[in-house]
DNA sequence: CCGAAATAATTAGGAATCCTATTTATTGGA
DNA sequence: TCCAATAAATAGGATTCCTAATTATTTCGG
């Protein structure tokens, strides 16, 4: 009766028509589109990429990304090199241009930003918890391609601490922390077993 | 230190990837394509709008909706009627086939409600709780269009029921509810005051 | 009551995404 | 060695999406 699913999905729907005109303005204003953008800034966290692997990160086709980096290319923010380990393959990587540039450009909207900063912190840990388990349940689904989440994470030992604002452990840095430092896409992320990673989500999802 | 802001931000931008990758999926078997398909949403829902307003809620130029439209129509999903209120106005609304077309569009990615599903009703009632003081916040900033949100509405009672289960409760009708049922986007639905908009939101702030 | 300013929509012009299907080159297994 | 699979580019085309300009209408100040 709840229809909770339906109505978080409506959320993420209505989110996602801001996130792109919002994308519209803030990236418009240097000359780039949202597409570009999101090629630019997948390259700045994740380093240099074969385009199969870009299409798939962006969702969409190939023959769509071919055209985008074409269109970078040409304003001189990404180059081209071939693959040393597969001749058909190339490797798209910023240019200093392009990384400069992308620094420059807003991680997200900043009335969002502001909107998420005016949240508790409890409120901002739990939507953030709850996310992390919804995109690991897509990634499992196969739904989206791998993400570099806490919760897929071979440092990540939750519920290591009895402490209850900062439950959970992180190997790589040594530390305890608490949902409202939970990763998203993490630098230093390793992905773990499907074992593991079931047996991380069965916990928090008891937890919940 | 925390950064949960940017965290909550790159997962809102992962699932709007998601989103609009799989919409295209999804819609372009009827012949859509996500734009067209968003019109046609949000006139099942909301009803027959001026051309205006539907740009405003979509977040495109007016000019664009004029093409997606205009597209609509030569597939005879939607029809234009004059305003009788304002002569420079139109009126679109869904034709008989497409609502009918439109009845059969899912209304998110099935792998996305499944993943929802799967969430514990708890987190999923404090995810839904979020974002829904998300989005208001947004409306607030005057990011986005007027919702119609649980917490911006009159009938709306934030805490007045005892029960952790169901603590809130609906005047319209008049039924005790929690977090999981709060509506994103309630048929429903009536404005308050600025005022007591605010007070809802310290109200779930302060319990948050 | 009239003119100016604002508003609703369309049109013009153009760039770029995005699709599917096809082609080319390369890889890797049988 | 041969053949299926893969990476990318190309072809072709529909459509979104933008800004700017145009037309019609409404609204509001004087």
């Amino acid at each position: 009766m709840p229809d909770t699913s339906r109505q978080i999905a409506a959320a993420i729907g209505r989110l996602t028509l801001y996130w792109r005109a919002a994308s519209w303005q803030t990236v418009a204003e240097r000359g780039l589109n949202p597409a570009q953008a999101e090629i630019l800034g997948h390259l700045a966290r994740r380093g240099p990429a074969r385009q199969v692997s870009l299409a798939a990160a962006l969702g969409v086709s190939a023959a769509s990304l071919s055209d985008s980096v074409a269109s970078l290319l040409a304003k001189g923010l990404v180059a081209r090199h071939p693959d040393p380990k597969d001749g058909r393959a190339v490797r798209v990587a910023l240019t200093e241009t392009g990384a400069a540039l992308q620094a420059a450009l807003p991680e997200a909207p900043a009335p969002l930003l502001s909107a998420l900063d005016d949240l508790p912190e409890t409120e901002a840990g739990a939507a953030l918890r709850a996310l992390s388990m919804l995109i690991r349940a897509l990634q499992e689904a196969r739904a989206i391609p791998v993400q570099r989440l806490c919760v897929t994470c071979t440092y990540f030992q939750p519920y290591r601490h009895d402490d209850a604002a900062a439950p959970h452990h992180c190997g790589f840095v040594d530390a305890a922390f608490g949902d409202a430092a939970l990763r998203i896409d993490c630098a230093d992320h390793e992905d773990t077993t499907e074992e593991r990673r079931a047996a991380i989500a069965a916990r928090l999802a008891a937890v919940g």
